[in-house]
DNA sequence: CTCATTACTTACAAATTTGTATGTACCACA
DNA sequence: TGTGGTACATACAAATTTGTAAGTAATGAG
């Protein structure tokens, strides 16, 4: 998420990895905090601290990891409003707006395959 | 996806985390190749060493971790014959096929989303 | 008796991800 | 001058995941 040895033989099997469409697309949306953040903001665009509010365990340094994340991978578009105190508002992409009705399905399998 | 300190932050916040059913779900296919092996599986089910000749960069050790793992969660079935040298079969359950339509979808999001 | 085959296991090390603690810039307001 | 709020950044440590290397059991073929 930070920092990569670019010839490690994990960064080079990723390169093969990641061929596969659906194995990439997993990958962006691995994260620890991901799907959480990214369900939120489906309900509507949100400001850094209010985000912070919704996940009582989560640090600032991993919120900011996983907004940043979610932003290079074309999720989430971030908006600075220069003001003081600064203001910072999250919102989808219309990229991720598409991958909510199978993120529901997924959602929905989830909940079916636990309880088993 | 082998030991784990249960009284880590990292377990206790992997808690509420699971609460999210889309979360768990993703949890459960986000190892590095686990989704390529259940897509192999689900052409037809495949002994240990097809699967191996599959990966060109898997080594056996995470191709077991892999498989173990699937299998605790539900997604393939492994079947042991009693033969020498061992014969062992891995095929997918009915969870893991009923999931099959909705990576798929997954997988087209992916390619649209990566040729942005 | 020796060797080959299959499907692993084990000990260990490297890389990556996640968490902890503290600090910063900006300016309005008291 | 001092304090407060927002949205981070940074140095560091812990936990987890992935990779490396070597070894094992069983037994039929030679």
């Amino acid at each position: 998420m930070s920092t990569r040895k670019p010839n490690s033989t994990f960064s080079r099997n990723e390169q093969c990895i990641i061929d596969c469409d659906l194995t990439y697309a997993v990958q962006k949306l691995g994260g620890r905090w991901k799907l959480l953040i990214l369900d939120k903001l489906a309900a509507r665009k949100l400001r850094f601290s209010e985000l912070k509010k919704e996940f009582p365990y989560i640090t600032e340094r991993m919120l900011t990891l996983q907004l940043r994340a979610l932003e290079q991978d074309g999720l989430v578009k971030r908006t600075v409003y220069a003001e003081v105190p600064p203001r910072v508002e999250y919102e989808l992409t219309k990229s991720a707006i598409e991958l909510g009705p199978i993120l529901k399905q997924l959602s929905v399998w989830g909940s079916k395959n636990r309880n088993i």
